[in-house]
DNA sequence: CGCGATTCATTCGTGTGTGAAAGACTATGC
DNA sequence: GCATAGTCTTTCACACACGAATGAATCGCG
């Protein structure tokens, strides 16, 4: 049952249903199998591939605001998963950088999450994941750069 | 700026950031039109359509939570735009409604939408839409059904 | 140099979501 | 008929997001 077909042929209200539902799909298994969630994992997925970074600039690559940023880096320090410290050449702002733990849970999580994306592309099929991939990043960009 | 190749190919982290932006500008634009938030929303067009609802069954067809659809119903009650009485034939169950103001919010705020979403269709190109709408569903719908 | 504008992060108040547990009621099986 | 099991909503504690306002440091222009 709970058919989706639903609320209505309105894109952006399927969008937010269908993130919720993989949301939290995906959180439970990362819980689970990293003790990370979702949120946490996106940020360090960003910090083992990209190295040291400014709250920022997490903020710009994930679409997160300040104060979500803040937020969530400082759950992050609490759990021991990155350290923060000033930046000396601007002391306005903080480097955010992974500690050991951090590190190894990032490599859990992409297991993790290698494995739940790998599910959805099945489900998708080549074809089709690759269009909603296109797609939304397309979306994900276009209402950036056309001020 | 804000590129958002960024974090991975990954489907689901890209639908999560995706979902946020279009959230954060759906939010904004409703607001500030029909003066209901996007969550909101969502409700509206539902008891718009099919009337009259239990909040289990409002929670299955947006995919949230017993708690979420209460919170959301208590403060949209307390806004005017909904009334929530016992459901009389089984004490358990409470059933919500639009109130008039509900209904010309809803009316209101499905303009709003109704014009985003041309938005998004037209960045997205009719064929490439559809495919998405296509498999948005289908992955908002299969987890559901494979237990 | 110095003052105003800008930028980076934080705090505040609020909305929205979660899982777990409790409470109220209904349904079922003996 | 009555205990037990199941269902529906709420409450609780928490995570995560937002906009607005604040504080701290830097930039940039005169």
């Amino acid at each position: 049952m709970a058919r989706v077909r639903a609320v209505d042929r309105r894109l952006f209200l399927l969008i937010e249903i269908v993130a919720r539902r993989l949301s939290r799909e995906a959180d439970a298994r990362l819980r689970a199998e990293a003790n990370v969630t979702a949120s946490q994992s996106a940020v360090l997925f960003l910090l083992l591939r990209r190295g040291e970074r400014r709250l920022g600039s997490i903020g710009e690559v994930l679409a997160l605001g300040a104060p979500a940023v803040t937020g969530l880096i400082n759950r992050m320090e609490t759990a021991g998963l990155v350290i923060k410290r000033k930046d000396s050449s601007d002391k306005r702002g903080a480097l955010v950088d992974l500690t050991e733990a951090g590190r190894r849970a990032a490599e859990r999580a992409d297991q993790v999450l290698r494995g739940f994306n790998a599910e959805l592309d099945e489900k998708l099929g080549e074809t089709d994941a690759a269009i909603v991939y296109d797609a939304l990043t397309r979306l994900a960009t276009d209402s950036d750069t056309d001020a």
